[in-house]
DNA sequence: CTGTTAGCGCATTCAC
DNA sequence: GTGAATGCGCTAACAG
């Protein structure tokens, strides 16, 4: 591997020349700007970007710390994040969280260790504290779907509450009353942002909030299945069920289907997230939009601008939209 | 940031003591091991990785690059390589080709100037020649679905022949003759192979290769439908369709229900991949076991056990299995 | 068992 | 416009 050392050696100038030539930050006259092109050309010199790094402080790359990879929702999202940030030269390095504290702790060491110009997170298991002590460090972070009031400078998200409002203020609108509501884990702030609007909608629309109606679930299609099974054993009248994510909705259904219950024509069931779902899918599903792809373009262009200069514009809030299709409908007497 | 000095100075030691504690590679005295401990502990001192890495020439981390980040496919099989790798104290630093060769190439570039340890490929622009050039440089690789003869023992591969033998003997042996076969684009090796696994059974079983029950598909959902008009548009018989993929058989059932074909009674799918589908999908997908996930795994091991003399077993070749369901029926005269 | 010394490859003052 | 010198933080001989 060819160094600077023999670049500079074979066009007959100074190594610091060679350096200027490659960062292109410093007047060389044109001949040998030339001479050490060809040199570099010639050995195939590539920089070496560990040792840039060393003595530049600066790493060119950028730490993704995601809670998981798989799934659809973080695939999108990483897409974007590299995309964007690829093309203007940048690179991604990826760490997984797994909703852990301490995993998402060790997470953050590792990218910061690792020389990342900047931290994209994606992490709900730290605190706010964490995050926003983290945020004093040197390396500057930008969060996505978290919303915490004293870095909000910082802070790439979704209105959850919003989106947990217009899931179930569109069943109410239905003519549904008897709404039960299937969460995700409790200890993720999303989802209990979910719960409020949840909450809001039914305020709203003069119904009582009724524990019999709420289900903790775990955003896994079998847990969807599970959570529905047990609202059918509690014997409250039901008509509609509103579920915090995509895939506890189609457990939902599939146990109402099985069960021989009509969706939407017994039971409405609404989804979150709008997955990619097979088009001959019957019902199609009701759900809330959750632009994750746009919120990881969102958080690279952040970096781009704070940390690499590039002028873009950035947007912090993004907004759910309701997205009726087949599996809600009219409640029948 | 407290560095190896700053520790070396408050617990009274050279600089080289610090560094044995450290990487606890050498002996060091119970007594000073501890005053060291107390000083990074003080001081909260955390290694450079890039320093690191400079002066050791290694930097625990592999590069992974695949073409694409989102859909089913890739996440669960990054989700295994950095689970396997970070569970060794080692990191992933990913990057997508888009199934371009020049950035392909660019991405293997980046990822071997970033000092990586060593690189996990799945890629399918680049040619052969390529990477047994690749293998032989100083940075061991290590390759997903693909398979090439001079480097066979670096390739961790589904047998995409069989798999493709496979969906289509599955059909063929209810009884279907009239198959149509829909496949991803041609210039993806694993597309070739599974055609060759068709063929074989279209031939095992007697049955002339026609052109006419041939489309060359996107591997995506609309693909499939429109490759699903086309062969109803030829008008030729049709009592099986196998796709290359779950999501083009997903765009294939739809267009069959949308016609008022029944699927299987009318015209049996095929899928391949095993992609997870809710459970109340109807039909259910019949398709083909790909152990993506498995092979992601692999590839991680190959890497511990050759890279970092990690003692694990590695398997090189997967083998697809068939996975019966409801899309696929006995031909009905 | 411990300290000294020399780089790793490059960016970055400073002189000239 | 160009070169010489210094150091980024750490590892790895080599002595002792």
């Amino acid at each position: 591997m060819a160094t600077i050392y023999d670049v500079s050696v074979m066009a007959g100038v100074s190594l610091a020349t060679v350096s200027r030539v490659v960062n292109n930050n410093a007047k060389v006259s044109e001949k040998t700007r030339l001479k050490v092109l060809e040199a570099m050309e010639k050995l195939d010199y590539r920089p070496n970007a560990t040792a840039r790094s060393l003595a530049s402080n600066r790493s060119d790359s950028v730490g993704v710390l995601v809670s998981q990879l798989e799934g659809p929702y973080y695939g999108t999202m990483m897409q974007q994040i590299e995309e964007a940030l690829r093309s203007a030269g940048k690179h991604v390095i990826i760490a997984a969280g797994r909703s852990d504290e301490a995993l998402e702790k060790d997470g953050v060491e590792f990218l910061l260790d690792r020389g990342c110009d900047a931290l994209v997170l994606d992490v709900e298991a730290v605190t706010d504290e964490y995050l926003v002590q983290l945020a004093k460090g040197r390396t500057p972070i930008v969060l996505i779907n978290r919303y915490i009031d004293a870095i909000q400078d910082r802070c790439i998200y979704l209105d959850n509450e919003q989106g947990g409002y217009l899931a179930t203020s569109h069943v109410v609108s239905l003519g549904h009353r008897d709404v039960a509501y299937v969460s995700g884990p409790l200890y993720k702030l999303d989802v209990r942002q979910r719960i409020a609007g949840h909450k809001r909608a039914l305020a709203e629309a003069g119904i009582d909030y009724d524990e019999r109606y709420f289900v903790e679930g775990d955003f896994a299609e079998d847990g969807g299945a599970a959570a529905m099974e047990a609202l059918l054993e509690r014997g409250v009248p039901l008509s509609a069920v509103v579920c915090a994510n995509d895939r506890m909705a189609s457990g939902a259904i599939a146990v109402c289907l099985e069960r021989g219950l009509s969706v939407p024509g017994d039971i409405s069931v609404m989804g979150y997230d709008n997955n990619p779902l097979p088009r001959y899918i019957s019902p199609t599903m009701s759900t809330i939009s959750n632009p994750i792809h746009e919120m990881g373009k969102m958080a690279a262009h952040w970096v781009l601008k704070h940390v690499y200069q590039v002028d873009v514009a950035i947007a912090f809030e993004f907004m759910p939209t309701l997205i009726p299709r087949g599996s809600t409908a009219v409640k029948t007497p």
